[in-house]
Order: structure tokens, then sequence, then C-alpha cells
RNA sequence: GCGCUCGUAGCUCAAUGGAUAGAGCAUUUGACUACGGAUCAAAAGGUUAGGGGUUCGAGUCCCUUCGAGCGCGCCA
């Protein structure tokens, strides 16, 4: 069976977050303070990874100017209010036009190592102060398939998920379900057609397209389906207990099925997250009360409506936000506010992000400016879209099946799974069977996620199995195998890791110092990555990490080597292991100790 | 028509306003009886769609043209 769905990180506890940065960091911090006794204010010392140095830090050059000084000279004066920065620093130089370029001291670079190996989360620092981080996504439709459509909010919002928790925020998952609105009244319909008995047949064998799609030719076809399709919507909505009790039977069967491809997934979501449009049916009437005494509804064609600046129809008129329908229904619009007072004021937010499709953006925006408008969302509080873009097939157009539908995203899923327990097994022949399944899920898994988290999510990306299950370049598997090699390494030296605890690293080669620095920058890469929402940040750092780790293994033998070079190599073995697994974990992604 | 997003090597993708725009694949050449060959090294490949501007410095910011995709009143 599958292993538990527990994030990796334990409760805070004193071991972690101890305050240590990157060495970019703290040479930024010392920059600084130099920077700010020659300009008299503050100044960004622009500390960047350089690839004449260590660091370059690039701050003289943007002061020059306000100076009215040589960049060089600016540079020259920075270094000499620097004070000693021998404990850091091995060189510090102007080069170039007033660049300064800065080589870190192997023993400084050692104690940092030291540091951030001591501390459970490898040296990334706990957020300044525990926020509390609502994260709206995945979002499936009752009785209708999971599709590609959802995979990249679902595995973009899991993951984001998994680096607030790490950083110690408190997360909320809020799975916004499609389970109200009036294709339910068909749907019901249907279901007393087939019969409870065969409807969830149906749903248990995953064809929901199949009953959706029944559904809707009926509706069409047929006018005396149509209408008890109505009278059913106005007795759903008026709560009546037994169009009530059929409504749950299909959410019921539709979240069984939902948890089903979760689990597949391997990503956070259980029922506990589940906050489907209904939830908020209670709230809808307040909004409309709220936004009706404070003055902010307007009538238009028979619907109340929000005006709000900024937004224009295509004749360049006003476009209304739609709070209440002409026919006095509510739609999603009215839903989305009602979530924004939910949030703030029940779940006490600091910030929402929605996961998105960026089509919606215009609507979040509309959202954001009703709620602030009418003071539900207070300006301390964060409203933000994390927008994705489109699955594509290598066409360039959306992902379709050979028939022209929606790629089913447990079919999808399979063949992840089945086309890397081909590779496995072919690569591998000697491992046991229930072996392969396992290592076969990690890494198809990991390859469909990886493929969608490592790309700027905002753009869309072409959807490739050979390349995605690829074991060279930016891709899971490639992330996978450098961490079994390592895990292979331990169990050909018959070390255990944990025994390393007290053997100090020790920097010579420069493959060596590469690594170590990459490594330091974990902390960096994933506060980075959680500020932009954008997990490809983290993708591409492991990346580095792996790259750098390949550089050190190709010329930095580890169990060749004599004492205490022997021991401090398999430090740095067991410190890149620890970044890739716990990396590759923040991205909900496992990384298998042999392949 | 208005608005949003995107345009980087043959292909797929990176790049906090910083030095010579980087990777992988594919191509070409080479290395080693191997701490996991699922390897490594090297070469070649670019007017960052075009044009203008801001800046000491622009793939990145602003304007504009072209191209692609998506939104724009009672579906969600």
């Amino acid at each position: 069976m599958r292993k538990e769905l527990t994030p990796q990180n334990g409760p805070p506890s004193a071991t972690i977050g101890n305050g240590m940065a990157d060495p970019l960091q703290l040479l930024s911090q010392r920059f600084a303070e130099a920077f700010a006794a020659l300009a008299g204010s503050a100044v960004d010392p622009a500390v960047r990874p350089s690839e004449h140095a260590d660091a370059q830090v690039n701050g003289a050059l943007s002061v020059a100017k306000a100076l009215s000084r040589p960049p060089r000279d600016v540079a020259n004066d920075v270094l000499g209010r620097l004070g000693d920065v021998s404990d850091m620093c091995e060189t510090v130089e102007v080069a170039g036009p007033g660049f300064v370029n800065v080589v870190f001291a192997a023993d400084f670079l050692n104690d940092q190592l030291r540091i951030a190996l001591s501390d459970e989360r490898l040296g990334v620092q706990a957020a300044p102060t525990s926020e509390t981080v609502v994260v709206d996504f995945s979002a499936p439709n009752v009785a209708k398939e999971m599709h590609v459509g959802h995979l990249r909010s679902t595995v973009i919002g899991d993951a984001l998920v998994r680096m607030h928790e790490f950083v110690g925020n408190r997360v909320i998952r809020e799975n916004h379900i499609g389970d109200w609105g009036t294709p339910f009244g068909m749907l019901i319909e249907h279901l007393l057609d087939l019969g409870e008995a065969r409807a969830t047949e149906e749903f248990s064998v995953g064809d929901l397209d199949g009953f959706y799609k029944e559904a809707r030719k009926k509706f069409e076809a047929d006018d005396i389906f149509k209408e008890r399709s109505r009278m059913r919507v106005v007795a759903l909505q008026a709560g009546e207990e037994e169009t009530l009790r059929m409504w749950r039977v299909l959410v019921a069967e539709s979240t069984k099925y939902f948890n089903r491809i979760y689990r597949q997934l391997d990503v956070l979501l259980t029922d506990d997250d589940l906050m489907g449009e209904s939830t908020y049916n209670d709230l809808l009437p307040v909004v409309v009360e709220r936004l009706r005494s404070g003055g902010h509804l307007r009538q238009s064609d028979g619907a109340d409506v929000m005006f709000l600046n900024g937004f224009t129809n295509r004749e360049n008129e006003p476009l209304p936000l739609i709070i209440r329908k002409g026919d006095g229904g509510y739609n999603y619009a009215t839903t989305d506010l009602a979530c924004v007072i939910d949030r703030v004021e029940r779940l006490g937010v600091d910030r929402m992000w929605y996961v998105v499709g960026a089509p919606q953006a215009q609507h979040l925006q509309m959202v954001e400016a009703a709620t602030r408008a009418a003071g539900w969302l207070p300006a301390t509080v964060e409203m933000r879209h994390v927008a994705f873009g489109n699955v594509l097939g290598s066409d360039r157009k959306m992902l379709k099946s050979r028939s022209g539908e929606s790629v089913k995203l447990s079919a999808l899923l399979d063949e992840a799974v089945e086309r890397a327990r081909a590779a496995v097994r072919e690569k591998n022949p000697d491992l046991e069977a229930a072996a392969q399944d396992e290592i076969a899920r990690m890494v198809g898994i990991g390859a469909v996620k990886y493929a969608d988290l490592s790309t700027d999510r905002v753009k869309d990306y072409i959807f490739d199995w050979d390349r995605m299950l690829s074991f060279d370049g930016n891709t899971a598997p490639y992330l996978q195998y450098a961490h079994a090699r390592i895990c292979s390494i331990f169990r050909r030296a018959d070390v255990a890791r944990d025994s390393l605890a007290a053997t100090l690293p020790s920097i010579s080669a420069k493959e060596e110092r590469t690594l170590v620095l990459g490594l330091l920058q974990f902390d960096s890469a994933v506060r980075d990555t959680i500020d932009k929402a954008s997990p490809h940040r983290l993708c591409t750092y492991l990346y580095e990490v792996a790259t750098a780790f390949t550089g050190f293994y190709e010329n930095c033998p580890v169990l060749k080597s004599a004492e205490p070079v022997r021991s401090s190599r398999l430090v740095l073995c067991d410190a890149t292991a620890r970044v890739l697994r716990t990396g590759l974990g923040l991205l909900g992604i496992d990384a298998p100790e042999a392949m």
C-alpha cells in the first residue's frame, strides 16, 4: 500500500530555523552596512551569483550615478568601509566597470554547511511570522471526470501547500468543488432514471463523463425531462429532503472518485479539504444584503450588479459583476464573494492564493475589486491569482485524446506509471516485482508532476512522454536517479548516513566548493519559490544541485579516497541526498533509494 | 473594438535591470574495463518576433507594429 499522506515536516522545534542563511545573504548584510555608510541611506548591495566568482556585488554601479562618481571608485570606497571580512571571504576585488567579485573562504563554507546539516530543514528559515494561508486549488466538478485541465491546479497547488507548511505557515487547503447549480436538476433526474445502484456503478468505474453526457443529451432532446430537471433544481434549492439525499449520493460518489485520483497523484487533498460551492449557500443572501446596505448594488436589466472601476465590456460600457441574476438566482461571482468573507472573517487569513487558470484573471480581479470596495478584504490581506497556462499536445493545441476528447486524468496517470514500469524493468531487471511497482509509481507520477512544475507556470507547456521520462535533462527521473546513486554509495560504503553527524566537511576540490555553494542556497531557492509562487524556480535549483553533484561525483572519488577526505565527501553526498529528497518532497515527488 | 497573457538555439525550456543570454534533446568529435555507462568532456548552434524609448547597463521596464492564445452581462 501507499505511504500515508502527511507532509514531511514535523512540528516546529527548537532545532530548526536557527537563523543561518545562505552565504550570499550573509554577504549582503555585510555589504549593506558599508553601502549605507557611504551613501548615507539604505542601499541594496545587489549581491548575485556570479560566473566570475562565488558571488558578485553590483550595488556600486547604481550608487555611482547618484553620487556622480566613477563606479570603480565607489566600489573601492565600499571595500574600504567594509571592515574585516576575512572570516567569510578569501578574496574580495573590484572587477570590470565596478562589480565586486567575492570568493568565499573554504572554512566559512564548511561552517555554514555544518550548520545547515544540523537543521532538519537544511537551513531553510522559517517564515518571520507564521501566516494563515488559504490555497484554493484543484476544484473538479461533481459528476464529471477529472481531466488534464485539473492537473495543473492540483499539482501546483499541492506543491505550494507543501512549501508553505515547510516554512511554518498555517495552511488551509480548499478544494472548491463544483457541487451546486442548475446542472444538478438534470443529474438528479438522470440518477432517478438509471436507478441509484446502476448510477453508483457507473461512478465506481470512473465513467463520469458518460453519466453527464447522457443527462445532458436527454436534457436537450426531451422537453419533459427538461421540465423535470427544472423542477428538481427548485426542489434542491428549497432543501427538499429526498432531493438533497440524492444530491448527496452524487457528491459522495464523486468525492470517492476524486480521492482515488488524489491518492494516485499523491497529493495531500482529503475530504477534510472539501469546500464546495454549496458550502457557501447560507452566506449568499448575506452577501447581497451587505452589499445592498452598503450602497454597492445597482439594478441592471433586472439583475443586482456591482459596477467596478476599470472594467468595461465590448461596447466600452461599464462591465457589471452580477451578484444576483434577473431570476433571483445566484451565480459563481456571489459564491466567490462569500468565500472571501468566510476566509477573512472566520478563518482569519493573511493570504489567499487562487490556483486557477489564466482565463479567470479578469473575474478574479473583479472579485478582488468588489471585496476591497465593500471593505471586506483589508489591505493587509493578500489575494493572489496563481495563474497557469494550458497543457498542449505536440501539435501545440490543447492536449486531447485520439478521439478528440479531453484526456482523463486517471488514464494519463496509469500510462505514466506503465511507461515508467517499462523503463525500470528494462534498466533494472533484478528488482523484485513489488519494488518495481513502487519505483515505477514514484518515477511515473514524479515525471508527470515535475514536467508540470518545472516550467514557468504562466506559460503553456507541451506534454511529451519521452522528454518527461528521460533520465537526462531537467526531469524528475534525473533528480531521482542522482538521489538513488547517492544512496547506492552509502550501501556500498556500508556507512549509516546518520553516523556522519559529527563529521565536519572540508572542501578542497573546486567541484566540492561548487556543490557546497549550491547546497547552501536551498534556503534562498525555497523562499524565492514561495515569494513568486513559482515552483519551477525550485526545480531549476534542484537541477543545478544535481548537476553540481555530477561534477563532484566524476572528479572526486569518495569510497576510494583515504580518510579524512573520504568521510568529508560522504558528508557532501549525504547533504546532497537530503537536499534533493527534501526539495522533491516539497514538489510532492518521492525519491526512491534505488531505481 | 477593448483588455489580459505569451513570443529566447533546429526542438523543449531557463535567465532578481548587471560582465560573453544559459541548460537538455538532436547533430558532430572525443574519453574511460567503470565508487551505478541511466557516464563524462568538447564543438557547433542566437539580430531574445520587428522598430523606437528609458537607463551607466534591457531578453527583462515603457511605447508601437506583427504573430499566437484567451477573456469581455445573468454557465462555472
